[in-house]
DNA sequence: GCCGCCCCCAAGAAGCGCTTATGCTCGATC
DNA sequence: GATCGAGCATAAGCGCTTCTTGGGGGCGGC
């Protein structure tokens, strides 16, 4: 087996003539240069230089070998480069899955700071919740999924496998008409909504929705079920009913006819960006996650 | 530094999709893969493979490494198959030298006999005496010289760095035309020539002669003097002098009109193959430099 | 004739790579 | 749900390789 090392030598003894000079041009003693050639040799089975006098010359089969060795080394550079360049995070590809509309603002701001960081890395972008997301993410069709978990949710999800990073603490807030009679309310109950329709999200939310009012000691009259956020706050605003949507969903959505009303005791969940172990040594993945840390760092504070 | 051994492993474990496996196929153990495949890592500075569950994926740096590796493993695969072509002598080129006319039986009958053995080699031919034959190998302008030397000679080369391998003694003989009083003779003394016309053959045997002669207490009148041996053999048969010759230069004319008298005592010219002690290690030129022993066996036999 | 350059050789020390042995995780099976 | 098999990681031990240092010899230039 010729080592690729062993080449380097060879070409650089070929170009300087000497073995002293090809040690130091490749920063190393004479007698390693004269070692490398001589196990060189030895490995190929014939004569590659001939000492002559002073001057070192190449035989023809240690010619063929220099021929080789350009595209040979020429092609380790190639893969270093191209490998350096993902790693330095000037090439790379990030596929980033996240819930639907439950990133409007977190995603678009982290995208933009890293493209601005590292322009030459590539995002793409799906729409998956969880479970599906973490299967993405398990089964290698995505590196980095956004998802989110209720604090104190029944069923708690196995992402013990799972790098699990906290982004943002998200409460819930109640979305009732303008006209409404708590539309005032410094904050509301969730029991006071007991007797209202309900306008629930998505599945998930609305598992959740279900199990807060059980807590309370009801169930709610769910009249509608969407889970494109906009559109619930259109169907309070319009006077069908209350809501209660994750702060984050309404922060993107003008609220038109309806009052956000904050909700106590406070109902919260956790939006988390979840990798694999693995994953999450990838440069690209790692500094996409820093970015929606970052991202979320700046959601809590405005 | 990518090492070579590093992409054959990776591009193993990508295509088996195991560590175990990869361990199977390159012969050898599955924490030496494992181990190869940290080092690489390591050396990159990116992950390259991402264990999910029980199969084992590629990161885009190891997809970029692996596509790289075919093109780096073919060439380096292609270089051993070169230099093993050489080595294996179903390749190369030997450039040989040899003095004019002094090698009409001897490297005929090496070649044909190198061909045969060895198809794929190639034999370039030049002619050359001493010294510029020794001067063209070590300036590295040919590989094997053939090369004479006569035994007791009053100036010996300087053949001290270079590899000296006897190929075969040749006497010279007497070339006197067949009218010529000595020309039933059964041997002839030098001194009994000391009155006759003489044709000399090239410079160096010219010197030869009259040193011989010399010693032999006369100088030769020297009427002709060629370098082409079937000259000196026709002048001789024309009757025009006499002549002392190699054996082997004569034995490849017909000697019209001329006779060969053993010369008494016997006067003997070594001829010999050199070449550069590194070059003898070239299978090409020890190949060739083999035939050339064989074919002197064969013709000291004959 | 001396000096400098360059190569080879030998010995010692450091580093590297492989193997064996062991523990752990995961998935399949009963 | 427990067991079993497969596979990876880790650690220890060993041998090999490879480097450096130091010394010797040869060749060319001043």
């Amino acid at each position: 087996m010729i080592e690729a090392r062993h080449l380097r030598v060879l070409r650089a003894v070929a170009t300087t003539g000497s073995f002293s000079a090809a040690g130091r041009e490749l920063g190393c003693t004479q007698p390693a240069v004269s070692q490398q050639m001589k196990a060189l040799e030895a490995s190929v089975g014939t004569p590659l230089l001939v000492r002559a006098g002073r001057e070192m010359r190449l035989t023809q089969a240690g010619e063929a070998l220099v021929r080789h060795a350009s595209g040979i080394l020429a092609g380790l550079t190639a893969a270093e480069e191209e490998v350096a360049a993902i790693a330095g995070l000037r090439a790379g590809r990030v596929r980033l899955v996240s819930f639907p509309s439950g990133s409007s603002t977190l995603v678009p701001t982290a995208l933009a700071a890293l493209r601005a960081a590292h322009p030459g890395t590539r995002v793409s972008l799906e729409e998956a919740e969880p479970p599906r997301s973490v299967e993405l993410l398990r089964e290698g069709d995505c590196d980095l999924a956004l998802a989110f978990r209720y604090e104190g949710a029944a069923v708690a999800e196995d992402w013990d496998d799972l790098v699990v990073r906290p982004l943002l603490a998200d409460r819930l807030v109640a979305l009732v008409p303008e006209r409404h009679r708590l539309a005032r309310a410094e904050s509301v109950a969730i029991g006071e909504l007991a007797q209202e329709p309900w306008i629930a999200g998505c599945p998930r939310c609305r598992g959740q929705l279900v199990q807060v009012c059980e807590g309370a000691g009801f169930t709610p009259r769910i009249d509608f079920a969407t889970d494109d956020y906009p559109a619930v706050v259109g169907l309070v605003g319009a006077g069908l009913g209350v809501a209660v949507l994750p702060q984050l969903a309404v922060e993107s959505v003008r609220p038109r006819g309806a009052r956000v009303v904050r909700l106590e005791p406070e109902v919260r969940r956790q939006i988390v960006a979840l990798t694999l172990p693995d994953l999450a040594q990838v440069p690209t993945v790692a500094a996409t996650l820093e970015q929606l840390a970052r991202a979320a760092r700046g959601v809590g504070r405005s």
